[in-house]
DNA sequence: AGGATGACATTAC
DNA sequence: GGTAATGCCATCC
């Protein structure tokens, strides 16, 4: 639950950022096993922001989200959380591209032509309503 | 107020 | 196939 406006006038400015984080992690809770989302992506679906807002919101979630579904625009893993990340995706059988000559477990990138994700039409109904309650119209 | 920083993107070379 | 420059948006110093 979002509370609005009820704490003062920097309140009000957070109040916009915690809903905005709050879509965010929404939306990555939506990306079904196997498959991923880039941060432009997200970024692009809520109209909000930009990409590195996706990963500020990701970064203070945590482990609450399966944040190895988003990925960089290059089908690498976030900077940093590729060895953690690979693990999951061997579980889930997402496809990765490796290179001819692994030279250690971080050197793959994921293969987004084939894992990403395209939201259905009732999810993208529902996206529309996310991005409409974060301020209406985009910037 | 002004500059540096960050789980990024795009373009240019 | 790389690296560098620029844009971006919120936060922190």
């Amino acid at each position: 639950m979002v509370r609005r406006g009820d704490g003062g006038p920097l309140g009000a400015v957070r109040v916009d950022q915690e809903a905005h984080q709050e879509a965010v992690l929404t939306v990555v809770g939506w990306i079904p096993a196997a498959k991923v989302l880039t941060y432009g992506d997200i970024s692009e679906l809520l109209g909000h922001g930009g990409p590195r807002r996706v990963g500020r919101a990701l970064s203070l979630a945590g482990s609450e989200v399966p944040w190895w579904r988003v990925l960089r625009a290059g089908g690498h893993p976030a900077q940093g959380l590729a060895h953690r990340a690979r693990t999951y995706y061997d579980a889930e059988g997402t496809p990765l591209l490796l290179p001819a000559r692994e030279a250690y477990d971080a050197d793959y990138r994921v293969d987004l032509a084939r894992a990403r994700w395209s939201p259905t039409e009732s999810e993208h109904v529902r996206l529309a309503r996310l991005s409409d309650s974060l301020g209406g119209v985009g910037p």
